[in-house]
DNA sequence: TTGTAAGCGTTATCAT
DNA sequence: ATGATAACGCTTACAA
C-alpha cells in the first residue's frame, strides 16, 4: 500500500484495475457490470468483490462513447421563476427518471446565446423537449432533421416534432361568456402579451371571439400588453386602470392577475364590486387571495409528464406521425370575477 | 451526393468528415475549433466551412472522455413540487449556465434508489450540490473522499464538503418572541417534523428556547409533526385545533400555515382572532392571502446561486477548507399573527 | 503551421 | 466461459 497524498481530484478508478485484482480481462468485468453474457458462478463472484473494494463507477462518457447512447434527456425553458414551469419540469422529471434517464435543464432566460446553448443540450441527450418561445424554429427543425427525438410543449408545431398544449381558445370562450353573459359586463380588457407568446395569443382570441359576437369592444386598446409576471401585471393595470377602467379584466395568468387585484385596490377599486377580474394557471397563491381567483386551471404536470413518455417512445423506436395533443383544462369560478349567489346556500 | 433515406436517427457527423472535406487532418480542425493554437487564415477559412457545411457538432461524450471532464454540474434535492426548490433550482442553474456548465438535476423524491441515481450522477458531471436530506450522510462522504467537489445545502454540514443554509434558530426566536412578547400569547404549537427536516428542526429549537424562557409548555404534545405541504398542514391543523387550540400556531413552512388557517376557518375559528398563525419562506400565496401570512422570508435564490459559485471555485482549483455560510433571513410581519395597531395610522 | 499517433475508458465482436 | 482487440470520436503531446 502506497502512502498517497493526492491533492485533489483523484483519478478515477478504471475497469482495467477491476479487470487485474479479480484477475480477469476487461471484457469479462464489462459483461458482469452489464448482465450481458453469462459468467461463471465464482469468476463473477471474483469480479463483484473487486468492484466493491475498489468502489468502481464506470465513466460515463467512456460508456456513452461506446455504446452511442447518453442514457439522458433535456428539456428547456424560458424560466424557472413561476409555478407554470418548475411544475412542467416536475412532471417531466418524474417519469423521466423512471425510464432511467437523467435529466439536464436548460433555462434560456432570453439571453442572446439561446441556440447554442440548446446546440450544446442537444450533444449530451438522446431526445429533449422545448417549452414555449424559447429559441427560433429553425434551430428546432435542424435538430428535428438531424434525428433528435423532440417534442415541444406550449408553442407551435414544429416539423417532425411531437407537440402538446393544453387547451387555450374554448376555455377562453367559455370564461369570456360567463363574464359577459353571466354576469353581464359590457366593457372587458385583457392583460397579456398575444405576441410573444402562444397561450397569451390563444386566449386573447377566444376571449376576442366573445367580445365580438356580443358587439362589444374589441380592439387593440382593450389589450394592454404585459410579461408573465406580478409585478409587470400589477404596472399595466395601474396604468389602465387610471385612464379608464373597464369593467372586467381578464389576465393571461394568475400573477399578472394578482398584480392587477394589488394595483386596483391601491387606487380605491373594489374587486370585484367596481372590477372583475380572472386569472389563468390556478396557482396556490389563486385559492388563498382574498376574494379567491377566478381562473382556469391547467394539467401542468401532466404536461411535462405526457412530454417524457412521448420521449421515451420516440427513444424506443416508435417512428410513426408526429403527434399533437391537447390537453384539457379547467375553468375555476371563485368570487374575483363576481358574486355567485346561488352558491351562498 | 448519395439518395439517402435513413430512416431515423441519423449518423452523428465526426471530426473526420469535417478533416476530409477542409483537406486538413483531424487535429488541425480540432485546434480550430478549440482555438488551441495557432492556424494559417485560409486553413481557418476552410475548416470553418467545411463545420458550417455539415452542420458538426462535436460529440460531447468523446470530449468529456479525452478532457476528462464533463463541463457539467448536478443538484438534487427532494422535490421540485413547492416553490421552495424551484427557486433555488433557478437560483442555481442562472449562474451555472453563466460559467458554461450544463446543469443535470435530480429529485429523489424519497425513492429508496435515491443513493444510487445520486452515485449515477455524479458520474456525469464535475461537481454536484445536494439538498436536504436526499441521501445518507455516507453516500456524500464517499463522493466527496473521491474528490467530487460537493457542496451540501439546508442540511448538516458533510466532511470535505461546502455548505450553506438559511439561518433558522434565531429568526425563530424573533418570530416566537414576537408572538409572545408583544402579542402576549400563552399557549403556542408547532406545525412540522423536526426529527426528519433540518430546518424544521432548527426552527422548533428557536421556538422552544423563547417557549421555555418564558416558562410556557414546550413539550413533544405541542408539536405536531407534519410534512412540508398544505395537505398535510391542514389535516395536522384540523385533529390539533378540535382537540384543544393553541392560542397561536407556529407552522414551519408557509404551505403548512396555509393549510393550517384552511382548517381553522372550516371550524370555526378566526385568524388572527381566535388562532393566530405563522409561515416560513414567504412565498406568493402567504402575500397575498387574508389574512396576510406572517413568516420569515430567506433568500432562496441566493442559495442557489451561492452554490453555484462556490462549486465553480472549487472547480477551479481552490483547495482551501470547506466553507460554511448562514445566510440572514427576515421576519415579515402581516396579520395572520394578531393586529397590529401601530400600523394602521 | 500542420500531421501522426497515442491515449481517454468503455462495449462488443471475434476467436479460443 | 473467457480473452484479445477493434471500434467509439475526440484532445494533445510529439514530430516534421
Amino acid at each position: 500500500m502506497k502512502a498517497l497524498s493526492r491533492s485533489s481530484a483523484a483519478r478515477e478508478v478504471t475497469i482495467y484495475e477491476v479487470a487485474d485484482q479479480a484477475g480477469v480481462s476487461i471484457a469479462t468485468v464489462s459483461r458482469v457490470l452489464r448482465g450481458t453474457a453469462r459468467v461463471a458462478p465464482d469468476t463473477r463472484q471474483r469480479v463483484e468483490s473487486a468492484v466493491a473494494d475498489l468502489q468502481f463507477t464506470p465513466s460515463r462518457p467512456a460508456r456513452s462513447l461506446a455504446e452511442g447512447q447518453h442514457a439522458a434527456a433535456g428539456i428547456v425553458f424560458p424560466d424557472l421563476s413561476g409555478p407554470y414551469y418548475a411544475e412542467v419540469v416536475l412532471g417531466y422529471e418524474e417519469v423521466a427518471a423512471e425510464h432511467g434517464r437523467s435529466v439536464l435543464i436548460l433555462s434560456t432566460h432570453g439571453r442572446e446565446a439561446a441556440a447554442e446553448m440548446v446546440v450544446d443540450l442537444a450533444s449530451r441527450v438522446d431526445g429533449m423537449v422545448v417549452l414555449g418561445r424559447t429559441v427560433g424554429d429553425g434551430v428546432l427543425a435542424d435538430l428535428a432533421a438531424k434525428g433528435l427525438p423532440l417534442v415541444v410543449l406550449a408553442r407551435d408545431a414544429v416539423p417532425g416534432a411531437d407537440s402538446a398544449s393544453t387547451e387555450n381558445e374554448h376555455s377562453a370562450e367559455a370564461l369570456a361568456r360567463h363574464l359577459v353573459a353571466d354576469h353581464g359586463y359590457r366593457s372587458i380588457a385583457f392583460l397579456g402579451d398575444p405576441v410573444s407568446s402562444n397561450d397569451a395569443s390563444g386566449r386573447w382570441a377566444g376571449v376576442r371571439r366573445v367580445l365580438d359576437a356580443a358587439r362589444l369592444p374589441s380592439g387593440d386598446d382593450v389589450v394592454v400588453p404585459c410579461a408573465f409576471d406580478e409585478e409587470d401585471g400589477r404596472r399595466a393595470a395601474d396604468r389602465l386602470l387610471r385612464r379608464q377602467p373597464p369593467r372586467a379584466l381578464v389576465c393571461a395568468n394568475d400573477e399578472i392577475a394578482l398584480g392587477a387585484v394589488t394595483a386596483a385596490e391601491a387606487i380605491g377599486l373594489r374587486v370585484p364590486d367596481d372590477l372583475a377580474v380572472t386569472g389563468w394557471d390556478d396557482v396556490m397563491a389563486a385559492r388563498h387571495s382574498r376574494p379567491g381567483l377566478t381562473t382556469v386551471r391547467q394539467p401542468m404536470r401532466e404536461l411535462g409528464a405526457w412530454a417524457a413518455r412521448r420521449l421515451q417512445e420516440r427513444l424506443a423506436g416508435d417512428a410513426s406521425e408526429p403527434r399533437h395533443e391537447v390537453l384539457p383544462t379547467q375553468l375555476v369560478q371563485r368570487a374575483s370575477c363576481g358574486h355567485h349567489p346561488e352558491e351562498d346556500r
